[in-house]
DNA sequence: TATAAAATCGTAATCATTCCTATTTACAAA
DNA sequence: TTTGTAAATAGGAATGATTACGATTTTATA
């Protein structure tokens, strides 16, 4: 997913286009990885002064819901990255800069066979460490 | 780990034993799940009024810190449950009554290839959905 | 260009968690 | 058994992320 084709969807579904909107779009596809509200706040206010919570957190939400960001929970703070799930994969995360590799094991197809009876709704698999960028400081 | 154990342990360490640390234990032990800290405050509020914010959370902390408790986080809410890390594994946890069941599958191993120059630090797999029990409501 | 619906602002409220000081308690040593 | 002291707790304020909401502004489109 790429700001342009967010922007689409969001058209195709009835969202209006707004220059934060964009703005946010643009972020995400930028940092190729992992970020927090926070993050995103501080990198709209330089453009944006005074911009309000409300804005995030219902534009997070927004996105997260249509498809265009994945979330996860580290550390008591909601982070989220563009969604790249043209295939189902996981992801290492680095704990230091957020970045994401891609990881291509799966171990859902296993793991079913066990629990018959249950009825799943989702799965995480997550890997956290250093990236090789971040172990040498 | 059961509650015994866990007196012993914090025993050895030279944590003190209070009536309230051993009815923390009691309450997970007999949870068989995960648990947040509001659950736990319920839980003691009978016994012990007017306890306080600082005695569970500095009791939840100390407890994951030595081992006996594992934590996870769900909906922004940190869940606690028993250790039961007698050898390596995974949860499926229930989305109603935070119930869990194990998983023996962990595809650690296949990944450790595909992650060379990373440094691994730790990893989660998480199965989330119904339990059998809480599917007919 | 007028209009209605959607988006945003500004700010207060909420919720989980952390922090702080005074007081109480567990337990080891006398 | 008493006592000294470090650890544990109470009570409540503070923090940090997130949500809520009435008033205002902006977008899309007729």
């Amino acid at each position: 997913m790429n700001t342009s084709d967010a922007i689409e969807l969001l058209k195709k579904k009835g969202y209006k286009t707004t220059g934060k909107r964009k703005d946010i779009l643009s972020f995400f596809e930028d940092a190729d990885g992992y970020r927090t509200a926070k993050d995103l706040i501080q990198h709209l206010e330089s453009t944006y002064d005074g911009i309000s919570f409300d804005t995030i957190y219902r534009n997070l939400h927004l996105y997260h819901e249509v498809g265009i960001l994945e979330v996860t929970e580290l550390n008591g703070e909601k982070h989220f990255r563009m969604n790249c799930a043209s295939h189902h994969h996981h992801h290492f995360i680095c704990k230091d800069c957020g970045k994401t590799k891609e990881i291509e094991v799966c171990p859902m197809e296993e793991v079913r066979k066990s629990l018959a009876n249950y009825e799943i709704e989702d799965h995480k698999f997550e890997i956290y460490g250093l990236c090789p960028q971040c172990q040498d400081v």
